[in-house]
DNA sequence: TATTGTTATACTCTATAACTATA
DNA sequence: TATAGTTATAGAGTATAACAATA
């Protein structure tokens, strides 16, 4: 296997699994879905369309129906109608979901941190430049949680 | 958003997304889950036990049965028994597993390389240095796919 | 006609608990 | 007793297709 994959590929492949790996421990530990952390931290700067969420997340419109429905069932999010359009609902955080969002934020942030711990604050930023171009250059959407 | 998580955090993040969605594209290329192509790739060198697969998937040994059970109904992995213990499996590629297996492991190089476009070969080797300490550090296992 | 969102259906991935067979 | 694997069941996440309501 080692001699399997390209060195740099290899490195890529399992720091994207090891991020993955610490996110979903952390939701679990805040008893969330990965995906519900997802969508927390996603509504942290205020309300969002379905059809935005849906493509914030890449999925289908009726995917997301149902991610909301269970984050709705467990008290984390809320439908808001929309006045200006009737057809469409915004997501909001309840207040339960915004103290959620909070504490597994801070989790998140606290253990991602952690994992950059062997690299001294030069290599660190030198590390984010060039993850930054590298993303920019694959054009993620700027609004993005694993 | 960008205000709320930390500039390196982030980079982080996003460039594991990015890792995830490119994988998971190019399984769905070769019409595969993302779950199937991991355990093509991990069956690359050889058979594996259940239990074993268990734990380098991290899952349960009942959630990799179901795994099998799928990838056997595809036809791209089989069940051998193992002569020495007659409680024991081992999973290992069909002939059309491995064929599946080296279409996408090349596709998959190929599209994590492109990610690496934009850096130059020194920046390359900085960045691999960077992430294998960090992986190092965390304990993560050698035999992983994302 | 196009967009927003939901419902219905089916499949994959996941865990837990209970089970069989073997070591 | 402990380990290897399966079955049964439940829930989450996903897509497709068909639909309703509104723009």
């Amino acid at each position: 296997m080692t001699a399997f994959w390209d060195d740099d590929v290899l490195a890529l492949v399992q720091l994207s699994g090891l991020v993955h790996s610490v996110f979903a421990r952390v939701a679990e530990r805040h008893d969330l879905t990965p995906v519900q952390g997802r969508l927390l931290c996603v509504l942290e700067d205020g309300p969002r369309g379905m059809a935005e969420l849906a493509r914030a997340f890449d999925v289908e419109r009726a995917t997301l129906t149902g991610i909301v429905d269970r984050g709705e069932r467990r008290g984390l999010v809320q439908r808001v109608p929309v006045p200006a359009d009737r057809r469409a609902m915004n997501v909001a955080l309840t207040d339960a979901g915004m103290r959620s969002m909070l504490a597994f934020h801070a989790d998140v942030t606290t253990e991602l941190r952690g994992l950059l711990d062997p690299l001294d604050p030069a290599e660190r930023q030198h590390l984010g430049a060039m993850v930054e171009r590298v993303t920019q250059a694959a054009g993620v959407i700027p609004d993005w949680v694993p």
